[in-house]
RNA sequence: GCCGGGAUAGCUCAGUCGGCAGAGCGAUUCACUCGUAAUGAAUAGGUCCGGGGUUCGAUUCCCCGUCCCGGCUCCA
């Protein structure tokens, strides 16, 4: 008999040669909980997923994946998404499957059906799932090849484009298609089937895997939403119908996960926007516009002096331009050729065509280029708030988290290439010190894009310069950055910074960019300490990115009860009945003086009724003052979220430490 | 732009199997003058998104459009 050595941490045990994970693992005693798969490292040092139930190599090291951690959830979900398939299949004959990976917090598959899926279907199709765990269904892993996977699949058009890309080196990125494989290699491909107890095959499908062993492992799962998708992401190619779900490793995990979408729907900045009166989109307005009501214009009246008093601390100089401008300008910088479809039509005035801003960059140029500059100059660092107007596709309108017209905190950096790294680690470490200001906490990601595959201007030599250097000021910034490869724009290579907000979810703000298009287009040059002309480079950088968007997920993360320094209201005085309303008055004054936001509550009502409104309208601190007050000149105070009060304290006290609190800048906790 | 779902009072929503529309909150007025999350009463408030069609009659059914929502694609 054939025996085969297995390893795990320091331990190793001899086995029967066809012996699986799990019974490794078992031999090993290696489990330590609930384990959906395993991750074996073969003696060649190639390390995978694993199925439990799949043989392991001769001098395998074998270890657990546990259902609680991000990859076995992902395992998980794409076996739940399996069964779902095999619940539309049996519901929806004739269905052709696409693609059916784990995404983020859950899964997807995709279809091509006669008809758009309802919520009704997705009822049956989530009880039809049900039955289908019940019957405990095995995972089955095949080996098969090519020819014989097109024949098992002849059925199914998808399928049998994913083997046919994937045999002539179309890398696809999806988990349900085989791993890539080195060109001239033969491609293995594997079909998972899902085989009842009583060994009939019920449904099989093309997939990488690994899978649960059976179905009845699935402890919890929700489908969540249908929705349209295009096969392979790409517009022109059929559109699928993709039915989103979620799976986790316990009930509790995804009730959990179920309160969470139900909070986030609870802090809807469009929704808070309108309960606290922070901003208005009416219909009359036009999609993706917005008025920034007073409560919300005061909130941004704060990020716009924060961002303009470091801007000038830093060493930027302001300027202010137009939003629009003759047509040929864009035609000169390239937006109307690059860049049109997403700019608004022209408006003619006097024989000309003039256009709505969608950048600044082109303005700037012409604010560097009103004089002869030197090297002395550079580099020159020119910041504006500047409103722009980008028709936007319809269906990407969403609140003002991706607006039609939106303000950028915007500067152009015209500098030497020697000069690019320092300037933008000088962008990162902005941003760091504005996500800490606004209670965004650190950054989450930074991200270097690099040059795009498809149209993008600048020699090779450029694109390699700059994408180093961003590399490196990344680097220098002391983040751990990732590459997203063919991301940059079509000028130059960019970082974006990405944020968390309070529950979890992360946003794209800070874009910083390194651009060698407008420079050579506008021919901008410095005059140099050899006394000839040279090009600079120019750095383009939004730190908010867009007002409205940081705005929106401030409003999101802070569910709408922002910071003592930004809040529109920071103080409400309640007298406890009219005869007090002097008291109150002065109460008001003292704290008006030291510019606190403060709102005197005199009208009818009763103290509760007042209480309440405070606390709904999110006001940091709920000062009520009554008799004992009044006579000792001192407050009761009510901070936001909380039902505790401190008494007795001194006016002055008071003044004192709001005053000092909103100086700080920062949010409470921070 | 594409797929699907929506639009009724300022807000949240009910309703009409086709017969000139309702609640709660909010607003206004009056009474109440109150010690930490809703005092009571009254009043006002609607082209039931817009246009067309079917019908004796359309807010309701059909078509077109606008806008919104969830995704896809795109992006700050």
């Amino acid at each position: 008999m054939q025996s085969i050595t297995v390893h795990h941490a320091d331990a190793s045990t001899e086995l029967e040669a066809g012996a699986t994970a799990i019974q490794a693992l078992k031999a090993l005693e290696a489990i330590r909980g609930s384990v959906v798969a395993a991750r074996v490292t073969t003696p060649d040092g190639t390390s995978s997923q694993w199925d439990l139930d799949r043989e392991v190599p001769d001098g395998a090291r074998v270890a657990c994946i546990y259902a609680e951690t991000e990859e076995g959830r992902a395992i998980l979900r794409h076996s739940t998404a399996h069964v779902m398939a095999q619940a539309v299949t049996d519901l929806f004959p004739g269905a052709k499957w696409a693609i059916g990976p784990p995404v983020e917090d859950g899964f997807y598959y995709d279809f091509d059906v006669e008809r758009p899926f309802t919520p009704d279907d997705l009822e049956r199709i989530e009880a039809r799932m049900t039955e289908l765990l019940r019957e405990k269904q095995r995972f089955v892993r095949e080996e098969v090849a090519k020819d014989d996977a097109l024949t098992e699949f002849a059925d199914q058009p998808y399928k049998a484009e994913i083997i046919s890309l994937v045999d002539d080196g179309t890398i696809l990125s999806q988990v349900d298609a085989p791993d890539p494989v080195a060109a001239g290699q033969d491609p293995t491909f594997t079909v998972y089937r899902n085989v009842r107890q009583d060994g009939e095959v019920a449904w099989s499908d093309l997939c990488r895997g690994p899978h649960l062993p059976d179905t009845a492992r699935i402890p919890a799962f929700k489908l969540l939403r249908a929705a349209g998708a295009y096969w392979r992401g790409r517009e022109d190619q059929p559109m699928l119908q993709r039915i989103y779900g979620t799976a986790w490793e316990s009930k509790k995990a995804l009730k959990a996960h179920l309160e969470m979408i139900e909070e986030a729907k609870r802090r809807d900045h469009r929704k808070l926007g309108r309960e606290l009166e922070l901003t208005h989109q009416p219909d009359e307005l036009g999609p993706g516009l917005a008025i920034f009501l007073p409560n919300g214009a005061i909130v941004r009246k704060q990020m716009e002096d924060w961002i303009r008093d470091e801007t000038l601390a830093r060493g930027y100089v302001p300027v202010y331009t137009p939003h629009i401008a003759k047509e040929d300008l864009w035609r000169i910088s390239g937006h109307l050729e690059n860049y049109g479809e997403l700019m608004y039509p022209g408006m003619e005035v006097e024989n000309a065509s003039y256009r709505l801003k969608p950048m600044n960059c082109p303005f700037h140029i012409l604010a560097f280029t009103s004089r002869t500059r030197s090297y002395r100059e550079l580099p020159l660092r020119i910041a504006e708030l500047g409103t722009v107007y980008r028709y936007e596709r319809s269906g990407v309108v969403n609140g003002m988290l991706r607006a039609r017209g939106f303000t950028q905190d915007d500067s152009h950096i015209f500098c030497r290439a020697d000069q690019i790294v320092d300037e933008v680690v000088g962008c990162i470490e902005f941003a760091r010190d504005l996500y800490a200001a606004f209670g965004l906490g650190e950054p989450s990601r930074v991200a270097v894009s690099t040059r795009p595959e498809a149209k993008s201007i600048g020699s090779d030599e450029q694109w390699e310069y700059a994408e180093k250097a961003l590399m490196e000021a990344a680097a220098r910034s002391g983040y751990d950055y990732v590459i997203d490869e063919g991301e940059g724009a079509f000028y130059g290579p960019k970082i974006d910074i990405h944020a968390r907000d309070a529950i979890g979810r992360e946003w794209q703000l800070t874009t910083i960019q390194v651009d060698f298009n407008l420079p050579q287009r506008f021919d901008i040059s410095y005059v140099g300490e050899d006394g000839e002309k040279h090009q600079p480079f120019m750095v383009h950088r939004a730190l908010f990115g867009s007002i409205e968007r940081f705005f929106s997920v401030m409003v999101e993360s802070f569910n709408g009860a922002f910071p003592t320094w930004l809040a529109p209201e920071q103080v409400r005085v309640v007298p406890v009945a009219a005869d007090f309303d002097a008291y109150a008055g002065e109460v008001a004054a003292a704290l008006r003086t030291q510019g606190v936001r403060v709102h005197l509550d005199a009208a009818d009502g009763t103290l509760g009724a007042k209480i309440r409104d405070a606390q709904t309208s999110k006001v940091p601190y709920t000062l009520v003052v009554g008799s004992s007050e009044a006579e000792a000149r001192t407050v009761a105070i009510r901070a936001y979220g909380t039902d505790q009060q401190r008494k007795d304290v001194p006016l002055d006290g008071f003044v004192a430490e709001v005053a000092a609190e909103i100086a700080a800048k920062r949010p409470k906790d921070g």
